[in-house]
RNA sequence: GUCCCAGUAGCUCAGGGGACAGAGCGGCUGCCUUCUAAGCAGCGGGUCGCGGGUUCGAAUCCUGCCUGGGACGCCA
């Protein structure tokens, strides 16, 4: 009963029933099994369900509608259950008592905003890093769909009562980052006049043009004078300060912020050497060789295919020995219990090394969740626009966002599970937008507050309302649908799969534009005061719930449309 | 060649051992004197990629194959 959801409740009741067939004999078992209580389908087969008499008629001499029978029979009664039943071929079902269920609309009043949140996460310190695209160049529409998710995940792990902390990983040392410094310098060279020579590996997208005529309007032509390796150091500098606010004011377009701005360059100073701590720890563990003038971590010891370079023939580190550093970081530094990261699917192979490296820190790698985020293929009708930084034909976030709308992003990119590919039809996002999935829902938070006012401007008070007359059988769906939340909040919490939040905010919106064709709120006659009354209690919780979906997604949540 | 992800309605995707397989969009037909028609009601649409296997029960798990995408760097 930790939670407080009526689930566990029901869960309890039925290992309670299970444990009185125990101790009569009918059911050997040397512990309770799991106790799954599922949703069922099917609205006739009640709120809840388990199917555990199918899965135990084994280990009894029972046919599992029997035993299905037996444990109804020792299961009591209590105030929020109105029928339990056992259904072939050897369910339990499980329906909520409407008073109960009515009684809740109050409590969801009381709630309010808070509606939703769950204590699962007891105050677990959590980490969700995500987006950290290199600084080399804008967030594109691929990063997007991992933005999106990330912080959405988050929303979801603080509604689920962890403490959670949203990073943002900043590549600001590495080869990649010295491409982008030359090509900032040579076009800062250009913009002045001066002759340059372009870096072969360098970013040829004019972003890049448009930051060197700005270092030149606001820094003056002085970088030329000067060496070129200070040059290119000092106007990279600039330059890569310039990228990553250009990508924070992107990213907060789409609505995704981050609590810190975590640079990996840092990992390298300082008396509190990130790198050089957990390389020395790999060092006294044995899980590094020396091989080919190169530093190698020695992952194969640990059951992966290879082992992969740390500190190349050069001298200089890899990134994946930043990442190694990283997370000693997020662990041991800083004490995060759990950490997720969410990757684009050209990572997929690191994961394992990943993982490898923490275990080989001595952490706890089943701590560590990677998430990867799959590949969106953008179109534009039958035309596939393909995304390269690096030629500069990509579609940025930015120009998503223009096209499109932060809210129609997020809900679409959202919808979809992260494991799956998905195509993002620009011409379709847009044609769709009035007809949009998006916009049902919201259309349906907008309609509930034109109510509310409504009912304030006639000076209405319904806080006196009984929400004992709420028996319409589209009322009694919204409130169940509405009392969903909490539940899935903690699932998705613990599942780290936020894409059941758009198709839950769905089922909601459904119900309450049911609920508003079949049941008249305000009503001009005398005689429907009390109804109407106990019909904006509700209507006030379906705000309240609706609202709170939408925040969770972050999206806006309209009064009127 | 090895590894990862996917294949479900015309399209985009949910469901991922159970009780008749779902939604949105698109198509067709109706509904505005009454709190927002960005809404509602109805119709049509599927050998759940293919073959085996496990199970009382498979779209779901295992295995083989086919198709599409991704990864296999001293890039990040």
């Amino acid at each position: 009963m930790a939670s407080g959801l009526i689930r566990d409740k029901i869960a309890q009741l039925v290992e309670d029933g299970i444990n009185v067939l125990r101790n009569e004999g009918v059911v050997k078992l040397e512990t309770t099994p799991d106790i799954m209580i599922e949703r069922p389908s099917n609205r006739d087969h009640g709120d809840f369900a388990t199917n555990l008499p199918l899965r135990l008629s084994r280990s009894t001499s029972l046919k599992p509608m029997e035993l299905a029978q037996r444990l109804v029979d020792n299961i009591p009664v209590v105030e929020e259950i109105a029928k339990v039943e056992a259904a072939s071929p050897g369910f339990v079902n499980f329906s909520l008592d409407d008073n109960w269920v009515q009684q809740q609309v109050d409590l969801v009043r009381e709630s309010g905003s808070f509606f939703g949140n769950v204590q699962f996460g007891n105050g677990t310190k959590i980490m969700v890093e995500f987006v950290s695209v290199n600084p080399t160049g804008p967030v594109h529409v691929g990063h997007a769909r991992g933005a999106v998710l990330g912080s959405v995940l988050a929303n979801i792990l603080d509604a689920a009562g962890f403490d959670v902390s949203r990073e943002y990983y900043v590549n600001d040392a590495g080869s990649q980052m010295e491409a982008f410094y030359r090509s900032v310098h040579a076009r800062y060279r250009e913009a002045i006049g001066l002759d340059s020579e372009f870096p072969e590996n360098g970013y040829r997208g004019d972003y890049i043009s448009d930051i060197a005529s700005d270092i030149v309007d606001e820094h003056g032509k002085g970088f030329a004078d000067i060496d070129d390796s200070d040059a290119i150091r000092e106007v990279g500098d600039i330059g890569r300060e310039r990228m990553v606010s250009v990508i924070a004011s992107d990213l907060e377009k789409i609505g995704v912020t981050f609590q810190n701005w975590f640079s990996e360059h840092s990992l390298y100073d300082g008396d509190q050497n990130q790198y050089d701590k957990a390389m020395q720890i790999l060092k006294d563990q044995n899980y590094l060789v020396e091989r080919e003038d190169a530093l190698w971590f020695a992952s194969t010891l640990l059951g992966e295919d290879k082992d992969n370079v740390v500190v190349r023939s050069n001298g200089e580190p890899t990134y994946f020995a930043s990442d190694i550093a990283y997370h000693y970081n997020k662990f041991a530094s800083r004490g995060f219990d759990k950490v997720v990261n969410i990757w684009g699917a050209d990572h997929q192979g690191h994961v394992p090394r990943m993982k490898a490296a923490v275990k080989a820190l001595g952490l706890n790698d089943d701590n560590l969740t990677v998430l990867i985020s799959q590949l969106v293929t953008l179109k534009r009708g039958d035309e596939v626009v393909r995304a390269s930084k690096r030629t500069g034909d990509f579609v940025t976030l930015n120009e998503l966002v223009e096209e499109v709308g932060s809210d129609a992003c997020r809900y679409f990119f959202l919808a979809r599970s992260a494991t799956s590919q998905m195509e993002f039809d620009l011409e379709l996002a847009k044609k769709e937008s009035s007809e949009n999935p998006v916009y049902y829902v919201q259309y349906a938070h907008a309609r509930n507050v034109g109510i509310l006012n409504l009912a304030r401007s006639q000076n209405i008070d319904w806080s006196v309302g009984d929400v004992a007359l709420l028996t319409d059988p589209n009322e009694l769906n919204l409130v169940r649908t509405i009392l969903r939340l909490p539940e899935l909040v903690e699932y998705m919490s613990d599942t780290l799969e936020p894409h059941h939040l758009p198709h839950y905010a769905m089922e909601l919106a459904i119900a309450f534009h049911w609920f508003y064709e079949n049941c008249r709120v305000i009503s001009a006659n005398k005689e429907d005061d009390q109804i109407t009354l106990a019909r904006l209690k509700l209507v006030e919780a379906s705000q309240i719930v609706l609202k709170r979906t939408l925040e969770l997604m972050g999206m806006n949540a309209p009064e009127r449309m």
